[in-house]
DNA sequence: AGCTTGCAATAAATTTTAACTATTATCGTA
DNA sequence: TACGATAATAGTTAAAATTTATTGCAAGCT
């Protein structure tokens, strides 16, 4: 047993395909099948079952993917070692972080930690948070930026800061004479959202304590991006709420349509996220200091109140 | 990175000797020369330091070494999973047990083990509980029998039986007289100990609750076994305390002399005992269910109290 | 110093194994 | 039936692990 075979069948297990594993592993198909068949026959029992399709694990086959995992993590951790023993902050890193904090937060820190940590290769994908959650699982993923808390199991979470929720309201708006709103005022009806998926909606959501379960079934705008909905807001469609970060690049008219919540004012925790496993924990700790670092600048502290990112079972 | 390699690093860790872990590894000593070699290279460290006599761990080495074990012991856990899934219990089995219990307890348990599961092929080793211990944390032990509680970190213990103490008392000691005898009566100066090392000797002096921290510097006749106890009781030397299974095979003449303790009596806590990894948890689990259906016919409970078979610290 | 001894490292040859290319087999399905 | 997708097999090549034989090197001894 080799941890190469290991891996092997970690691929295969994912993909659920032969061939799209060997791409993934940089072999060819046949490899796979060698030292899959070589393993199995070594332990004398069959991993996958080739009668299914698309392939599909045994009984005994999930089990010893599990423990694979196991194998391959505290495998790769012997590098880790080594690194934090000589102090060495480099190679590639992968972070994944939500669309609503993605545009604010990557411009403030990125340069300021590629100049710091320049042997870092940094991957940056854009995902919501379910995709994050489980990219981390698979280990595709070494942290996320997402809005907390998510109540994962097998993910650390450490907060970068929290976020006040801003409400934006066109001058026709019935809210537009107060200065400053109370959550009180809100009504889920005439708030644009951001169209299902994205975290931010469902803190929103949250935020109104909406008895609706089901919002899909009435008519309802709903976009992608803020900038959108501060048009759809401006063309009289209703009052919108923006995180606080978003509200910095406004215009200074559009500022003035902002109305900041009476204290506590209703925020998003945003916080790094990372496997338990601890992987590149140095490169963890650098990033984290790093943002907290440049967000203490920008955000001044008020009384918060958390709104959880977690949509409502249906 | 291979599993062999860190395997390999293992056994040169444990032996301080490449050319001894080599034996141990069934190759030739430039093999793992080369090969640690080639570890050494690709994490760019070095593991050993080979300047010193014997060949040590390098600070950084030692954390690797921490590291191997875990990923080897993971490893190993697959063929494990498979086994369990088959429900196959055998494969080789190492077994320590304490010189106290070996002569008494083996020979209860042994041939109804080999038969109920004969495909495992015990290796039985008699080494007091240090050693054990060791060997149970370097894996060299898949189980062990000792008395207990041990407070090891990394050991689990499942109790077997409580055995009491048994006075053996010659017809001449001040206390023959006494059909049943208790704690009180009992004076360290005057019984016959076994030597250094058994934990049957640390058991009997914590019953003896002497505040004589070092027993050494008098005069003190000590034996490695119970019958040679027995034999200088007999001539007068003292009276001495039996492990209750021992006292089963003695002549008539010889049990005359036996004074059981009041209730309640004082007792060892003999377990088997495991790493908590649970490497051949199938095969312990078997070898517990047997040793206990086959004790349970041989004690017949009292009350007991344990006595705790570790030296004092001095 | 010069010699021996007990190791580990190195060199060169051999064996084993992993991986590749090309092909075949086996499905499900159009 | 033929076709497409996919995994298994065959045969070959490249890489690697391992072996035997040898060298290097320090410690201990005469």
């Amino acid at each position: 047993m080799t941890i190469t075979q290991l891996k092997y069948v970690l691929a295969v297990a994912e993909h659920q395909n032969f061939t799209k594993a060997a791409e993934k592993t940089f072999v060819t198909q046949p490899t796979l099948s060698m030292q899959i068949q070589k393993l199995e026959d070594q332990l004398d029992v069959l991993i996958f079952d080739r009668t299914k399709k698309p392939i599909a694990l045994t009984e005994i086959g999930k089990k010893i993917v599990q423990q694979a995992k196991n194998i391959v993590n505290e495998a790769d951790r012997i590098q880790d070692i080594v690194d934090q023993q000589k102090g060495f902050i480099g190679g590639e890193f992968k972070l994944g972080i939500i669309p609503t904090v993605m545009p604010t937060l990557l411009p403030m820190f990125l340069r300021n930690f590629t100049n710091k940590f320049p042997k870092v290769h940094l991957k940056i994908e854009e995902l919501n948070t379910d995709d994050l959650i489980q990219k981390l699982d698979e280990g595709h993923l070494d942290a996320g930026i997402a809005a907390t808390p998510l109540l994962q199991e097998n993910i650390k979470e450490r907060v970068l800061y929290y976020e006040p929720f801003v409400g934006y309201i066109p001058q026709q708006h019935r809210l537009a004479s107060s200065s400053r709103i109370t959550i009180g005022d809100l009504n889920i009806d005439d708030i644009l959202l951001l169209e299902d998926g994205h975290c931010f909606r469902d803190g929103v959501i949250n935020l109104c304590k909406s008895a609706k379960t089901n919002l899909d079934d009435r008519f309802q705008i709903e976009s992608g991006s803020f900038e959108t909905l501060i048009k759809l807001s401006e063309e009289g469609m209703g009052m919108t709420l923006l995180p606080y970060l978003h509200t910095l690049d406004l215009g200074e008219k559009q500022k003035a349509n902002l109305h900041h919540f009476n204290d506590p004012a209703p925020a998003r925790e945003v916080s790094l996220i990372y496997p338990k496993s601890e992987l590149k924990i140095q490169i963890i700790d650098a990033m984290f200091d790093v943002i907290s670092g440049v967000v203490r600048g920008a955000i001044a502290y008020q009384d918060v109140q958390i709104i959880s990112p977690l949509p409502n079972k249906k």
